[in-house]
RNA sequence: CGGGGUAUAGCGCAGAUGGUAGCGCGCUGCGUUCGGGACGCAGAGGCCUUGAGUUCAAAUCUCAAUACUCCGACCA
């Protein structure tokens, strides 16, 4: 292959420019495109697909752990957005609002939604009447509006795909297990179906939601070493309810305000995808969100009873796995380097030589390994490989993570290991949000979370000198 | 929102000192190929981002605007 074919669809070295091989990952795999809306990006077929799968297998999480799903209106009146301070505080440098109705200007406008907390809590306070109505669970997937400033694909844009679940609950007790449950559910789909290690923990008072009591977040490591908060957890208390005047007649014949939660995630988690597990050759998909889980390959396809064939294995493999046959006038050489680019997880080449056989070549996308496999063992090889690329994909990424976390007890050390390689740094922490202000501007870092997972470093903040209460991971986020 | 960079065919780029556009890949058609990015022949495709200047003449010079992009501050 010569240096001037290479460069019609080469991506950006991954190690040479991180970000630019993002942008190419992106636009290359055919998963986004940009739009002629400022900061507002498409989401193309393949791409698509992705967030499908992804909707496919939380949303059939959400309805076993009870949930039901609505659908809340796009708009917000301004005076309704109001009645929670620290909620439109946080969010009104960022909404885009609607100020005409045809000709006519409204005279309450109309914010487009950031999120729906105020509309799930004046919802609430129509249907909900007593304890016997608790808890509800519920969940939207829609989109929402926040005018960033700069904006990427999947991490950062003007309007994102997501999903957010609202609850109200009877006890304070009920909204903090559904807000914990709700995390590990987002921290176990990232580890088992994306194969992302996640950092489960607490948000510090400076990181958390505007208007909640507790934020919880799983943070992810991508390949830089920088950080992804890939979901979030909030428990609000009865705050909410109070400012909106949710009530419900209770068990002692008492009224009473509900305590809430509300959860989401977010197309951004394909970003996480992408840069957790992508390579020099492209993106590579976790199988169990990849829209084409096998792609074969037909060699000398024109040779008769190969398409035959690639037809009947597609066929036969249809039945556990998505997959595709790849029947263009491409060679097959492009056809590989096209399916890597685009992250599919398992390559399947059938040519004549293998139909002599009564076998095909099944190929990893993650090792490149290859293994002569015959027919009648498919159902048992293609689900084992892809277990096996699922596996590896986790451990790989685990290793990273673990190659870039570190620790630290003074400020000194702290500095010296930001100015170095990207990842995680654990320190104690006092709790004041002074010190975690002094950590950005010493050593431009930001308090990820405080994992579930203690550990006692030291006894004194480094920041300060004063007793330390919690460790917090600290590092550089997208 | 601050600081850089870029804007010419779908993509990647060339187009010194001004004279109305070219290359590679891709695309279309036909044929030969096919186990790691095949080849031949014949085609199609451009308001040179937009708007103002300067000039006989602007892709080229000047100034603005816009978009994208990178680096910071802010956020899923």
């Amino acid at each position: 292959m010569s240096e001037n074919k290479k460069l019609v669809e080469a991506i950006t070295p991954i190690n040479e420019d991180f970000t630019q091989w993002y942008t190419d990952i992106c636009l290359k795999a055919e998963l986004a495109d940009y739009s002629s809306v400022k900061g507002f990006v498409i989401l193309r077929p393949y791409g698509y697909a992705i967030w499908e799968n992804i909707m496919r297998l939380m949303d059939a999480r959400f309805k076993a752990t009870g949930h039901e799903n609505v659908s809340m209106p796009l708009l917000i009146p301004e005076s309704l957005l109001q009645k929670e301070k620290d909620h439109v505080e946080g969010f009104a440098p960022e909404v885009a609002w609607v100020t005409m109705g045809g000709s006519e200007l409204l005279e309450d406008r109309l914010c487009v939604r950031p999120t729906s907390e105020t509309l799930f809590c004046d919802h609430f306070a129509h249907v909900l009447h007593s304890y016997r109505d608790l808890p509800m669970k519920y969940n939207q997937w829609c989109s929402v509006v926040r005018w960033e400033k700069t904006t990427r694909p999947f991490l950062r844009s003007r309007e994102f795909l997501w999903q957010e679940g609202h609850t109200i609950h009877e006890t304070a007790e009920e909204a903090i297990a559904e807000t914990e449950s709700q995390l590990e559910e987002y921290a176990d789909f990232c580890e088992k179906d994306l194969c992302i290690p996640v950092l489960k923990g607490k948000k510090t008072e400076k990181e958390k939601f505007a208007g909640a009591e507790a934020t919880y977040s799983i943070e992810a490591m991508m390949h830089d070493g920088k950080a992804l908060q890939s979901g979030t957890s909030h428990y609000f208390g009865d705050g909410f309810s109070r400012a909106f005047g949710v009530q419900f007649t209770g068990r002692d014949n008492t009224l009473q305000y509900p305590f809430q939660t509300s959860w989401g995630v977010s197309t951004r988690l394909i970003g996480a995808i992408i840069m957790t597990h992508g390579d020099d050759e492209g993106l590579i998909l976790p199988p169990a969100v990849a829209p084409v889980q096998v792609v074969i390959v037909p060699v000398a396809a024109h040779k008769p009873g190969v398409l035959e064939k690639a037809e009947e294995l597609r066929t036969r493999l249809a039945s556990f796995a998505r997959v595709k046959v790849d029947a263009s006038d491409n060679s097959p050489g492009w056809k590989f380097a096209q399916w890597e680019m685009k992250g599919v997880p398992l390559r399947l080449e059938i040519g004549p030589k293998d139909i002599e056989k009564e076998q095909c070549v099944l190929v990893r996308r993650d090792t490149r390994e290859k293994s002569f496999v015959k027919w009648d063992e498919l159902e048992k090889a293609v689900p084992a490989l892809l277990d096996a690329l699922a596996k590896n994909l986790y451990d790989r990424a685990a290793e990273n993570r673990a190659k870039r976390t570190w620790t630290a007890t003074t400020m000194e050390e702290v500095q010296r290991l930001a100015a170095g390689e990207n990842g995680y740094i654990k320190t104690m922490w006092c709790g004041e949000t002074a010190c975690e202000e002094m950590m950005k501007e010493k050593a431009g870092l930001s308090s990820r979370n405080m994992p579930f997972e203690q550990e006692t470093l030291s006894d004194v903040c480094p920041c300060c000198g004063r007793p330390a209460k919690t460790m917090v991971v600290w590092g550089k986020a997208y």
